[in-house]
DNA sequence: CCGTAACCGAAGCGCTGCTCCCATTATCCG
DNA sequence: CGGATAATGGGAGCAGCGCTTCGGTTACGG
């Protein structure tokens, strides 16, 4: 009776709720694409037929969702990851591994800012999701760094808020099918190590 | 009966109006300062001590009030442009200007988005306040091309939205306080143009 | 095949953006 | 200085939002 979370890890066991939970998935990946993730939850639960207390009894926040939508894919971005940190060109590992991320966080609008809050917000149930991926993207980064051809001043949280930043622009018109590679060849060529830049005015190197 | 709109343009003319009109104005900076564009109108009503259907006679829209907000500094931007185009230096020229725009567009919180929302509909009353933003752009990026020193692959859109999106991603984290400048960093360093790189998989030139 | 637990629907709370109508009231002019 | 007037502002209202709660129903699985 008390039992707000009636999943607290795993899906639902009868049948019919685990096919309304799918119900559900397919019915926010619809609505997430069309209208980012701070689409109506009620417009959510319409589509999968379903009523609003039913969504929030599957997922009991708007994170809770996105994280089941997200996790698979942010799994296999840090494998990914792993794969990439063996690589014999660091750099190019990790502007491949940027690119990657990229995509993923363009799939939905309204996507990196989700991220970036998640990453802040310890509470969140998105948050062991995107602490996995900056750690990931650390590994890569710091190898990358060790072999002098990406600048140093960087952590993983900037690197992560900029290929969101990244993505966020991507989704903010409708251009040209090749200006969201151009927005991550800025990042990328903004990342390499550069003897000493006439336009850059840092004083510590 | 009919006016809608009671000052198709222009200032109220009577005394209070005028005085409601700043108290509406800083009662709308410091709100949008602490929640972003997307705060409450009514809170903004409420610490103007003013009812919800006074500020909508006074700004008929959330982005008339944020246009009001705006123009001035937007102004200025312009005018800066109009100057640093005759820089003897245009990359340098440009780098300094993105750095100011980046200042003002990472003011408020959902700016950014504000600003790329308004280039893409000519119906909003930020539009004309933004396209000047990017007519400024082109002028000081074409400049900046030409002299060679900054890629020639990226258009004025593209540079505004990378340019809004770093002040996004300032806005993302409560960043160390040079962060923002290494946003901008990566992006200035991202515009240089290069010889050949390497990390780079382009077809075309 | 039936008891029971798990499920789902509808209503409700406080909030939002935005609109409308009418009384008030400050203003400006004689 | 006072009064007519028109501009002004208040409050209620609509539809929608996120999120919660309760109770009846239903589909399940022993």
């Amino acid at each position: 009776m008390n039992d707000v979370t009636p999943w607290p890890a795993g899906l639902p066991v009868r049948a019919d709720g685990r096919r309304t939970h799918e119900h559900l998935l397919a019915a926010a990946r619809a609505t997430f694409a069309e209208e980012g993730t701070d689409a109506s939850l009620r417009e959510v639960a319409r589509r999968a037929g379903v009523s609003i207390a039913t969504l929030y009894r599957h997922f009991p926040t708007r994170e809770a969702l996105l994280e089941t939508l997200l996790r698979q894919g942010f799994d296999i971005l840090r494998a990914r990851a792993a794969d990439l940190v063996a690589s014999p060109d660091p750099g190019e590992a990790l502007a491949t591994w940027i690119r990657e991320l990229a995509v993923a966080s363009a799939r939905y609008d309204g996507l990196p800012a989700s991220v970036m809050a998640a990453l802040r917000d310890p509470e969140s149930t998105l948050h062991a999701s995107c602490a996995g991926l900056r750690a990931a993207a650390g590994d890569l980064l710091a190898h990358a760094q060790r072999s002098g051809h990406i600048r140093a001043d960087l952590d993983a949280d900037q690197l992560l808020a900029a290929v969101n930043a990244m993505a966020w622009a991507t989704r903010q018109a409708s251009w040209t099918a090749d200006a969201g590679d151009r927005f991550l060849s800025l990042l990328i060529e903004g990342l390499a190590a550069r003897p000493v830049q006439p336009t850059a005015k840092s004083e510590e190197c």
